[in-house]
RNA sequence: CGGGGCGUAGCGCAGUCCGGUAGCGCGCACGGUUCGGGUCCGUGAGGUCGGCGGUUCAAAUCCGCCCGCCCCGACCA
């Protein structure tokens, strides 16, 4: 490709809308151009470096046996009625009528297409079991897209589906998914961990996520260095230091004015923040049927912790959680800043499992300006339900290890999940195995969103000229740049090159030598080639790895064989890097 | 949805406080010049000042409503 036919340009200042790196230099290099918040067009560069990082994708997916389809973007609203997710998703799901006036759904996933293309095809056991997948749009009308290409609302994923006739048929899939995702992350040159997950909307029983460290990332981690547990922190565990058991004392009602903050009480009294309960009041929403019904929930954890509401929402089995207003509190008898659960109705109880073990707490007495001291769970108020509510954070204690953890940030670049029957029991996917039964069929999703591993690769791979590409995704194998007064040797290198095989982007344009090595340097291809009147004279031309400072010369006539050889060297480096990862970290 | 910031030429910005009919740099076009790290000189094209309404003799500037974009939080695969 010449440059001179390029369609897009090259940006010298920051775009105003950037604060990413990623996002700037994938915007100033000309890769990518915003039409709305979350919806991008993808230019020549962009598309090729995606096409790269898709077919890597196809061949990992093709070698565990996935076969590619394309299902539709747009579906009509029956099946995700049928799987109640119609109901169960919020804003995120772009919804809108068809000239009749039909429901209809912009494909978020694909779930419920494959579930209905598989009770369609698949009858038996001698089908099974069968993996899916396809390359597509997805719409997902998030709050708040942010960070360039890191997240969107418009984004092409790579979703699979695993078909078993069993669980052990899944977790093969599952596992073959997951050696398949580190490949994938591996050959685009993506350090990743995989970490525990939870299955959000998914549904299912068991989800890693892949996630690459950077603190452009929004998902919080818990790893622990010295055993490798891993998890994101919406579903992290943890050790929680015991309290000393003690007698169970008399509640003491004592005069606490303006003291509505653990912080301040815990001042104020002279108590550690360990020896008192913390209160959060959510509304839980509880799908019935296709209603939402709300119900309160009281949740308590010790003083000097806070509250998960991923765990809590899993706990007591909500589909969403949201704050209570001050007049919900009030309704149920708690008083916002002096609220206990003793003395409440109307309530879900929920207390965090440490809470049963920590006697003698200071609580609210549900009464303005006063606590209780010694309050206890059991004797002073019953728990409708005792779980793990608490957050994990810096310093919280590995529960394999009882290591030290530490936190960092990370973003999510693929996922994968054991769906097991939730689609296939709604949506009648059955099958007849060996005795002639009915079966529901097993299934599994596995999904990597392309333009999000792109960006994280952007991340990844760049300094202060530009974005420094992994030969694996860079649009073109070299940058070839002809200066002024070489340009019959420029255009044979070019199209020699070409001839051979080789994806060349050519800087055939009349710009100044400074003009072009800046524009090279910020797009980011590993391998530049420069042909100018100071190595005519040997006949020669200048190689340079954009990673490297050092350019070397080599002769025109050896020009093949050397790019070839610096070609392989920038793939053996990458596959260099590959790590085996054990599934059960 | 809550908090904050911004919206003036393709991009980056000044002008807004204090009203008088729009400017700078880059980019773009043309001519010349230079040619190994964003050359230099000249000429030129390009703007409903996000939109609607109001105040005023007069609005980019003041007031109201709306829209859009970005950041933080809530939320989210």
């Amino acid at each position: 490709m010449r440059m001179t036919n390029l369609f897009s340009v090259t940006l010298r200042d920051r775009p105003s809308e950037a604060d990413t790196p990623s996002h700037e230099l994938l915007l100033r290099a000309g890769y990518i151009r915003q039409l709305a918040a979350g919806i991008f067009s993808y230019l020549p560069l962009a598309k090729r470096a995606l096409t790269k990082i898709e077919d890597i994708m196809r061949e990992e997916m093709n070698a565990i046996g996935g076969q590619e389809i394309t299902m539709p973007v747009v579906h009509p609203a029956d099946i995700w009625k049928e799987t109640k997710r119609w109901y169960q998703v919020g804003s995120e799901m772009g919804r809108f009528q068809d000239k009749s006036d039909r429901d209809m759904v912009l494909a978020m996933t694909h779930e419920e297409v494959v579930a209905d293309l598989v009770r369609k095809e698949v009858h038996s056991y001698r089908q099974l079991p069968m993996l899916i997948y396809h390359i597509q749009t997805k719409w997902r009308d998030d709050p708040r897209p942010r960070a360039g290409l890191i997240r969107v609302r418009e984004f092409t994923m790579k979703d699979s589906y695993s078909l078993d006739a069993d669980l052990e048929g899944l977790d093969k899939q599952y596992r073959a998914h997951y050696q398949a995702y580190f490949n994938i992350f591996h050959r685009c040159g993506l350090p990743v961990i995989a970490v525990k997950s939870d299955v959000g909307m998914m549904g299912g029983s068991l989800a890693h996520e892949f996630m690459y460290l950077t603190p452009v990332g929004e998902d919080t981690l818990l790893l622990c260095d010295a055993c490798g547990y891993a998890a994101n922190r919406q579903i992290a565990r943890f050790l929680k230091p015991k309290a000393e058991p003690e007698k169970l004392k008399a509640i003491e009602k004592v005069a606490t004015p303006e003291m509505t903050t653990i912080e301040d009480l815990a001042t104020f009294l002279e108590v550690p923040k360990s020896r008192t309960a913390k209160a959060v009041f959510m509304i839980g929403l509880f799908p019935e049927g296709t209603e939402k019904v709300e119900k309160f929930i009281f949740a308590i954890v010790r003083g000097d912790m806070d509250i998960n509401e991923t765990k809590l929402a899993n706990a007591v089995k909500a589909s969403e959680l949201r704050p209570a207003t001050n007049e919900e509190i009030k309704a149920v008898g708690a008083v916002p800043g002096y609220a206990s659960p003793v003395s409440i109705k109307d309530a879900m109880v929920v207390v965090d499992d440490l809470i049963p073990d920590s006697p003698n707490l200071v609580a609210g007495a549900n009464e303005e300006g006063f606590h209780l001291r010694n309050v206890n769970a059991g004797r002073d108020y019953e728990a409708d339900i005792i779980a793990d509510i608490a957050t994990a954070d810096e310093g919280s204690h590995c529960p394999e290890c009882s290591e030290s953890m530490r936190t960092s940030r990370g973003v999510e670049v693929g996922n994968i999940f054991k769906l097991g029957t939730r689609y296939s029991v709604d949506m009648g996917c059955t099958f007849l195995d060996q005795d002639g039964k009915e079966q529901h069929v097993v299934m599994g999703s596995y999904g990597i969103g392309s333009g999000r591993l792109l960006a994280s690769v952007a991340e990844q791979y760049r300094d202060e000229q530009g974005l420094i590409l992994p030969i694996s995704v860079s649009p073109y194998d070299v940058h070839l740049v002809g200066l002024k007064g070489a340009e019959d040797a420029s255009e044979k290198l070019y199209s020699d090159l070409v001839e051979a095989g080789v994806e060349v982007l050519f800087d055939d344009r009349a710009e100044s030598p400074g003009v072009k090595f800046a524009d090279a340097d910020l797009i980011g291809i590993p391998l530049r080639l420069t042909v100018s009147n100071r190595t005519l004279k040997e006949g020669s031309f200048e190689i340079k790895r954009r990673d490297q400072s050092e350019a070397a010369v080599v002769k025109l006539d050896a020009a093949l064989e050397t790019v070839r050889e610096v070609l392989q060297d920038l793939i053996d480096e990458i596959v260099e890097g590959v790590i085996e990862v054990p599934y059960d970290n």
